[in-house]
RNA sequence: GGUCCCAUCGUCUAACGGUUAGGACAGUUGGUUUUCAAUCAACUAAUCGGGGUUCGAUUCCCCGUGGGACCGCCA
């Protein structure tokens, strides 16, 4: 048995998109759980769009949920001899032929196949050069000699078989007119070079995977094993594209979604494994299978993946959640100053039970990390004379206690209830927006027992 | 339009010929003598339609319908 070897080959054209990342998450799943090797090419080859920086933030975001590659990334533009070295084979072996036609005759064919309700199949003209001459001045693209007659069948691990006519793959352009190598030549020689086992990626590769099997064909090479994953869809149903809204991983990193839960929620998206919803990584590397992949596109959901988030905020470790929301407020909403890391830390355990989401935790912990806390014009009427009254009666008896413990706090608000007959929302209500600058929140004790005696005693006095 | 693919609650999915069609998210309702975005409980909700095959079809086959992908000298 060879060993198993996957890839990810993303094109450093933009951010990497939530669909990229599942199809990078299948592949190291894949081969992780096979006990093979991931590895991370850049295809770089179109060098108008391509940016150094897109390639590093890919490698990033990667990490970040986790994947890292095998070896030093594989940069396609490196190869480009490689490739066309093996365009000249092609050539030579009469696999593949120049074609002298003008970008104007391509262009008519197009228009000619668009008319007719047609796809467009380039009409083959060089193929067969018998009675034509070649235009002087003219640098020749390279097309590949497509087969015409019969069907070509690959088998798939996710979508059974693909099985397409022939007559339907053109004379796709292996070189251009520039001499340099075209996708579906780069992709398929890096494959080669790169011995990748198994090829995982997008649905909408399907048709090309019938084109790069007729290139290993001719070359004599071994054919990998595909697998076409379906895609992700929007909310709208259509594949997910750069412009849809939350599109890119970062869009959810800065909403303040864990790692871990995205992982989680992207890997459930068109996989399953019997009933089970939560999976820890070392989990899904070892239930993961290909055959277990759906074939049917799956919608992105965002309650889902808030939900899922939800599950993993409250059950990592919270030394860990802490680290995490302290990067996650420096870098999207606030740096939270060192002088209330204790408090903070030691109320993580119920600001986390109210929480979707890392920016959640820091709305609900303002009143924690911030000296002052500003209430709205709207909870400042809830403050009536009786919940005035109510609070300054409160104080009186806090600054008296010794001990700051639940027991204590409760006998002052019974004491309170008792004496106003009112229920424990009279106390409970002007206490928590008096404190936090909120009426939701945690619980009245957790938020006292959180906060500095003084630093109680300065806000009730704040409230005239 | 051509080629190819797909089809179970609103969503993600389970059931690989025999289940009262299961779970999760969302939704709704109620409890939690304190808020709710927490928690607990309950409820609503699906096999796209029509033909076969079969003792029996969500499952296999055909047709229709609906949805999607591809149709670049982009990747």
């Amino acid at each position: 048995m060879t060993k198993v070897a996957t890839r990810f080959a993303p094109s450093p054209t933009g951010p990497l998109h939530i669909g990229g990342v599942r199809t990078a998450l299948f592949n190291w799943l894949f081969s992780k759980n096979q006990k093979g090797s991931f590895f991370l090419r850049i295809e770089d080859t179109d060098k108008e769009r391509s940016k150094k920086e897109y390639k590093k933030q890919i490698i990033q975001s990667l990490k970040w949920i986790g994947i890292e590659h095998d070896g030093k990334e594989y940069i396609q533009s490196e190869k480009i001899n490689e490739h066309k070295k093996v365009a000249e084979e092609l050539l030579k072996k009469g696999f593949a032929y120049k074609c002298y036609c003008s970008e104007k005759e391509i262009e008519e064919q197009k228009n000619m196949a668009k008319k007719k309700a047609m796809a467009f199949v380039y009409n083959r003209k060089w193929r067969e050069p018998k009675n034509l001459t070649v235009p002087a001045g003219v640098n020749p693209v390279i097309r590949f000699k497509s087969k015409i007659g019969g069907n070509t069948i690959v088998k798939d691990l996710v979508q059974g078989e693909i099985n397409i006519s022939n007559s339907t793959i053109e004379d796709f352009v292996i070189l251009r007119q520039d001499g340099s190598p075209t996708y579906q030549l780069s992709a398929t020689v890096d494959d080669h070079l790169m011995n990748i086992t198994h090829v995982i990626r997008g649905d909408d590769h399907k048709i090309n995977t019938v084109k790069q099997k007729q290139i290993y064909d001719s070359m004599g090479w071994e054919v990998p094993n595909f697998a076409h994953i379906p895609l992700i869809h929007s909310n709208e149903g259509k594949k997910l594209s750069k412009r849809d809204k939350a599109s890119t991983i970062e869009d959810y990193i800065k909403i303040g979604i864990l790692s871990d839960a995205l992982r989680n929620y992207l890997l459930r998206l068109g996989w399953s494994f019997k009933d089970k919803e939560i999976f820890t990584l070392e989990e899904s590397i070892k239930h993961f299978a290909l055959s277990s992949v759906g074939k049917s596109p799956s919608r992105l959901d965002m309650s889902r993946i808030l939900s899922i988030n939800e599950t993993y905020i409250k059950n990592i470790n919270e030394d860990k959640l802490f680290l995490n929301l302290k990067t996650y407020c420096e870098i999207y909403k606030k740096k939270i100053d060192p002088k209330f890391d204790s408090t903070l830390k030691k109320s993580l355990h119920f600001l986390k039970n109210k929480a979707k989401t890392l920016g959640n935790i820091y709305e609900n912990a303002q009143y924690i990390i911030k000296d002052q806390i500003q209430i709205s014009s709207e909870d400042l009427k809830l403050l009536d004379d009786l919940a005035k009254k109510i609070l300054k009666e409160f104080l009186k008896e806090f600054e008296n206690i010794k001990n700051l413990n639940k027991d204590n706090l409760e006998k002052i608000i019974k004491g309170l209830i008792d004496k106003h007959k009112i229920n424990f929302k009279g106390v409970g209500q002007p206490l928590r927006i008096a404190l936090t600058g909120s009426k939701f929140g945690p619980g009245i004790y957790d938020i006292i027992s959180s906060l500095d005696k003084n630093k109680v005693i300065e806000r009730l006095k704040m409230i005239k």
